[in-house]
DNA sequence: ATGTCAGAGTTCCTCTGA
């Protein structure tokens, strides 16, 4: 299986990119943030004429996940337990939940495409309501594996944190005063490791960023940040063989400021290897 | 220079979010 993740800011504007990298790369499962469409606006038609099943949600101009899968999805979920809700400014219990979030299980795989809180800045209640968010999602993502230590739980998408100093080649971005680098923000992602999740991609691509502001000339000079992630269970880390960071999506006509990155997994496992041959 | 985008409403500009 070749599993991808791509915050797309807006599947609408790039529709015609997107699904020819999916179809170009042989990309089995995609999973796609920053929609920023209603579900009944997304471009299924696009993605099915391509061969790929689609679950979207999204609810306003904002935020928006995907999942798209050469398999059909099963289990389909717009939020994970316990995931908090934000509005008007402030989180709380009674806020309502945004569409941050989509699991799914596909390929014998629990997939989930998440849009982490940006968090604005130090001390904004989204900053708060970000940290709140990543804290619900490690406590799923504890209680699943506690439950069944042999999950193939991926969790992939935008975690807008750098974790890091080498990962924030953003000068603008400044510890101390900037969101996605602060302690707190890197603790939450730490977290996921105690969780029992591990970085799949960087035992395989050790630097490199996948997100460049669309202001003041960051691609061209490079000062990009490390932010979308690929975080495996030992299920799915066992059977990772390749990963790519797709840097060339960053170029040509209306790229997104994010680029796809992608992981190849060899989900038959050492049974295969077990396995009488038969002349 | 917060120098770029995308989407929506207050529409052919201004606002919000990133």
């Amino acid at each position: 299986m070749r599993l991808a993740t791509w915050n797309v800011n807006s599947i609408r504007a790039r529709v015609d990119r997107i699904v020819d990298f999916a179809v170009r790369e042989h990309i089995d499962v995609l999973a796609m943030q920053e929609i920023k469409c209603k579900t009944d606006q997304f471009p299924f038609d696009r993605f099915e004429e391509a061969g790929f099943h689609v679950a979207a949600y999204g609810f306003s101009q904002w935020n928006g996940v995907a999942i798209a899968s050469r398999e059909p999805l099963t289990n389909v979920r717009t939020a994970f337990p316990g995931m908090p809700g934000f509005e008007k400014g402030h989180n709380g219990p009674d806020a309502p939940q945004e569409a941050r979030a989509m699991g799914a299980t596909v390929g014998g795989v629990e997939v989930w495409s998440l849009y982490v809180p940006n968090g604005r800045s130090l001390g904004d209640p989204h900053y708060y309501y970000k940290l709140d968010w990543l804290s619900a999602l490690q406590q799923y993502t504890t209680e699943s594996l506690a439950a069944n230590p042999d999950l193939a739980l991926a969790l992939v998408g935008d975690f807008n944190i750098a974790p890091t100093d080498a990962d924030n080649g953003d000068p603008a971005v400044v510890p101390g005063f900037s969101t996605h680098v602060s302690p707190p923000e890197r603790e939450a992602f730490a977290a996921f490791e105690t969780a029992g999740l591990q970085d799949v991609v960087r035992p395989l691509i050790p630097t490199g960023y996948t997100y460049w502001d669309y202001k003041r000339l960051k691609f061209p000079r490079n000062e990009g940040m490390r932010i979308d992630f690929i975080l495996g269970s030992h299920a799915l880390a066992d059977a990772v063989t390749g990963a790519t960071i797709h840097r060339d999506e960053r170029k040509g006509e209306l790229p997104s400021d994010h680029v796809p990155v992608v992981v190849d997994l060899d989900l038959e496992g050492p049974d295969d290897d077990d396995r009488p041959m038969i002349f």
